[in-house]
DNA sequence: CCCATGTGCAATCGTTGAGTTGCATTTCGA
DNA sequence: TCGAAATGCAACTCAACGATTGCACATGGG
């Protein structure tokens, strides 16, 4: 479980797993169903919900004779936890840059470049 | 709209391109600075930073002779915040499956896990 | 001025990954 | 039981992408 945010980045980046995930979101769906809908083989179908259930995005349960999917909200959710504290401390260490380069400092540059 | 979700967690998906980020995050950086610090060319660097730029996670400013990059943290906010209103529909949705089914019905079959 | 540094553009290469087709297997329903 | 539907696995094609090299141009410092 908890992918490396890069990975799980890199499985929300296909355009075709978004379209997945979409449906999936609205509810189960087995591969087939979501090969009828979506203009990709059944297979192709198949690897992208393997993709995603290795980031923890889709969990799959057996039901009967197919296999229905499902989207992960709350995997979602821990990513995007995430990527808003990071860019939090982005933002933090930019005010801090910009404090420092504002501050009418005596005589603190010229040594640090 | 920027740029849409997936173009933006693709620009996210790639390893060099987080390494990048999290250097920009710690402070402004060239092209150049950042390739004696990461193991890839000048010139890759160069293309990532161009990706990172296109979907705004990335600004780019002319400082004399080199040109400085920052990681911008209000984009992954941004992107933070669609995330998280999505995964809580996710789950919305599965609460409101989940009700229905366990509704007590004309003829309950009693599945249970 | 002259050189080192920084940048941009173009061509190229190898790998990855998305997508397809084919086949064997399993399972539900008539 | 028999057929239709769903799935899994494997081999293959092909375009996109990451990365490199090479070259030309601009700029700042000694």
């Amino acid at each position: 479980m908890t992918a490396a945010l890069p990975v799980i980045c890199a499985a929300l980046g296909d355009p075709t797993r978004w379209e997945i995930l979409t449906r999936l979101g609205e509810g189960p769906m087995s591969a087939s169903a979501l090969a009828r809908v979506l203009p990709v083989s059944r297979q192709a179908i198949g690897k992208h919900l393997e993709v995603l259930r290795e980031v923890g995005l889709v969990e799959s349960e057996q039901r009967g004779r197919e296999v229905v999917h499902l989207a992960v909200g709350a995997r979602l959710g821990a990513l995007a936890r995430e990527l808003d504290r990071i860019g939090r401390s982005w933002e933090t260490r930019l005010l801090r840059i910009k404090e420092v380069a504002e501050r009418p400092g005596p005589h603190t540059r010229g040594a640090s470049g």
